[in-house]
DNA sequence: GACGTTTCTTGAACGTGTTCAAGTCCCGGA
DNA sequence: TCCGGGACTTGAACACGTTCAAGAAACGTC
């Protein structure tokens, strides 16, 4: 129904009455109506880890494995880019269950960084140790990036949000390749010191 | 009333009371709840401008302006953190005239971002002519970054965003001194040719 | 089968943002 | 002074998310 109709439209009375129910039934069985998206969120993670197994499978460089995790993940999220904003909105919101960093979703949160660090882990690419285990929250990150681009992409097909991925993805490469450089040393140490400060 | 009440229980009703008009006419001047923020958002811009003024009249290095204007950005954000929440919720949809990166909010957005080339334009950093031209973009887009930490900044105080911020400035000088060097120079045109082409 | 308790279900009712037909005010021109 | 049209104002009405007291069903225990 949020496919066909979209968030604001589809009514708790509409999905009440589609799931043959009465209103106040839907509230025993879900906390709000938000809590109807998080249903949809933990289903596209399962989905993504899905679409991306064949790449993970194939692939053995560390580009091409992040490449083909980033673009499954935006291939999975393409059939609801309408009301993406809408998804994205009260997922915004510090205090709501739906924010990627809420401990609610904590779990599918858990598993799309596990997504990751398989990236890595599963790849040849050699690079700094301390890096290594900080390396796949931080491609998460930056897929949270990427998935806030894509929703305010108005591009036709959303290419730009393809292009971005293209053009990033061998970016990140080459910096990751560079970071065992003697000149970018300090630099790395100093950002990862910074990271491990920050998080909570 | 926002600050008082938060965003929620800032009714319609109780603004139009307070305005001593009926309900019906605040909808006259304001086209919706939401556009009621956007009025505090461009008085937020004019403040970070003035409190800003100073440090960038008396710093000359990039790395303190850059400070300046983030910290500035943060203490004049300060005081609706509990509601700020909120505020970004709405802000964060695509469709919403609010969002940052809308048309609508072009106006607020363009002053911010002229902030950001004051920044550079007034130090005495040495950097690529291509990246000078750019910059300023990408350090609005980073300050966006800063207050999205903020929002869900839990820290007493917000104490953790200013280490972001601090961690983070040393840094950004740091990398924009070292894009002149020769090894980083093909990353650096790589990393601009992708934001040309991103950008709408 | 009868009971008490828990689980589930109902739909009216509340407060909300928003709309709209109707009305009032204001001001320039005849 | 009157008229006409635009600017402004009103508050009832609408649809929505959410709550809640009340009831129905299911279940375990005797």
């Amino acid at each position: 129904m949020f496919r066909e109709r979209g968030y604001a439209r589809t009514t708790m009375r509409a999905v009440a009455q589609e799931a043959g129910v009465a209103v106040g039934n839907a509230y025993y069985y879900f906390d709000s109506k938000e809590h109807l998206i998080q249903e949809f969120y933990a289903e596209t993670q399962h989905e993504h880890r899905a679409v991306a197994a064949p790449v993970l499978a194939r692939e053995r460089g560390f580009a091409p494995r992040l490449a083909g995790v980033l673009h499954a993940g935006v291939d999975v999220l393409s059939p609801y880019h309408s009301f993406a904003g809408t998804f994205f909105k009260t997922a915004a919101e510090p205090t709501s269950p739906l924010s990627p960093f809420s401990t609610e979703s904590s779990a599918p949160r858990e598993a799309s960084v596990a997504l990751f660090r398989e990236v890595l882990a599963g790849s040849t690419a050699k690079l700094d140790d301390e890096l290594r285990e900080t390396l796949p929250e931080l491609l998460w990150l930056g897929y949270m990036g990427v998935v806030l681009y894509w929703v305010h992409d108005r591009s036709p097909g959303q290419v730009k949000t393809r292009q971005l991925i293209d053009g990033v993805v061998p970016l990140v490469d080459r910096l990751v390749g560079l970071s065992r450089l003697r000149v970018l040393r300090p630099v790395t140490r100093q950002a990862l010191t910074l990271i491990h400060t920050l998080r909570h």
